[in-house]
DNA sequence: TGTTTTAATGTTCATTTGAACATATTCCTC
DNA sequence: GAGGAATATGTTCAAATGAACATTAAAACA
């Protein structure tokens, strides 16, 4: 589909994006590659972009869009706990923020979404374990067999959403830990859509090799 | 930390930046808050810049980096089976891509990254699903206990390596599954780093609600 | 009250940058 | 061997763009 000549023209600019952040101009690109002239990479641009490899707003600098950026990328706050008082979460109390294209989370476009460190092993079952990071969609719409983050007694709990004979509970996926069916109101926080694990890290402990 | 109007300024250069995926020049800033001056903006970005809200390439056009940018993306290529005979990983027979950012999944910065889905619940006690995206770092030298994607009878699998007195073989994280000793050479093609895992979409099913 | 910060205007300049045109060479294909 | 694509050069232009300087006014602050 390309020639490893156009190929490597797309790498320069894909790579020159990653780490300065800007997208290179002609010329820079042309200094790089040693053209004598600049033309040659405004043909080069145009055979990418003719080849669907490259999107450009014309007429503008550095205005050069990679496949790189065509990925929607959701930056996805992080909270430790949320606050029992607060109706939606806000960007305030973040810990932290994950950022990662929408497509692999499945996120929707319009839900806000975001995240909570997972803390014990209440949900060990459902193989959500201790320091995952799980992902949660904003809604109030839990259906049974959801896994969602809900309000109990102030705290956040992430647990299985059940209903039974129109009532719901928060069901534990750990025989050791209790179901939890609400007092008064069941407030449901987000439902899960996704998760990621970050192995534990490898401390340089050199044995049997 | 910033005025009122500083922020709006900064909001605006993100907002175009994830929209378009360029940054504002300084004269469409002006254009869009309806200054008479473009010295103005050239106030705001230096008020920015030095209070650490923007990082910028002095003399570069459209080379604002708002701190969206500073994330450090990695685009990783998912493969659903790499084969046999190769070497190293190659972008070329890769099915997708997932873009996130570096530190949530432990990459380093030097050594390649991919994915794999994987297939089969032989890794379940791991707390590894059928359907899961595992992303594993290109490294040969796994430990005693490391996740890893190895290379048997020309088939990619991803198993626990284990050595027993010097000798390492394949074991599943599953009792319904035997453990894979090599017959001549046990090639490992990446150590697992991080985990992706995305909840099955409920289909429109309405029932107790 | 005097001083600093923030905010805004008007003008001018030098570079940077994308774009266009004419031309030439090599390589592959029919 | 004709024709076309890919690759490359040289030159010129106009627009886009960042930057600088002088000046003013209101708000915040001590």
């Amino acid at each position: 589909m390309l020639t490893d000549r156009q190929k490597s023209i797309l790498d320069f600019i894909q790579s020159e994006q990653r780490e300065k952040g800007i997208t290179p101009s002609t010329r820079e690109i042309q200094s790089h590659f040693g053209f004598a002239s600049q033309t040659s990479v405004m043909q080069y641009i145009a055979t990418l972009e003719r080849k669907g490899f490259l999107d450009r707003h014309a007429r503008k600098a550095r205005a050069l869009i990679t496949p790189l950026q065509k990925v929607r990328i959701t930056d996805i706050p992080i909270y430790g706990q949320i606050p029992a008082g607060m109706a939606s979460v806000t960007e305030q109390s973040a810990e932290g923020h994950v950022s990662l294209d929408a497509e692999s989370v499945n996120a929707s476009r319009n839900g806000r979404t975001f995240a909570l460190r997972v803390r014990g092993d209440s949900m060990i079952d459902a193989h959500i374990l201790d320091g995952d990071l799980v992902i949660l969609e904003d809604r109030k719409d839990a259906q049974n067999g959801d896994i969602v983050a809900a309000l109990i007694d102030g705290e956040t709990t992430l647990k299985r959403y059940v209903t039974e004979r129109g009532r719901p509970y928060l069901k534990a996926e750990n025989p050791l830990y209790p179901d939890l069916t609400p007092a008064r109101e069941l407030r449901v926080q987000g439902v899960m859509i996704s998760l990621i694990r970050k192995q534990p890290m490898r401390q340089g402990r050199k044995r049997s090799e």
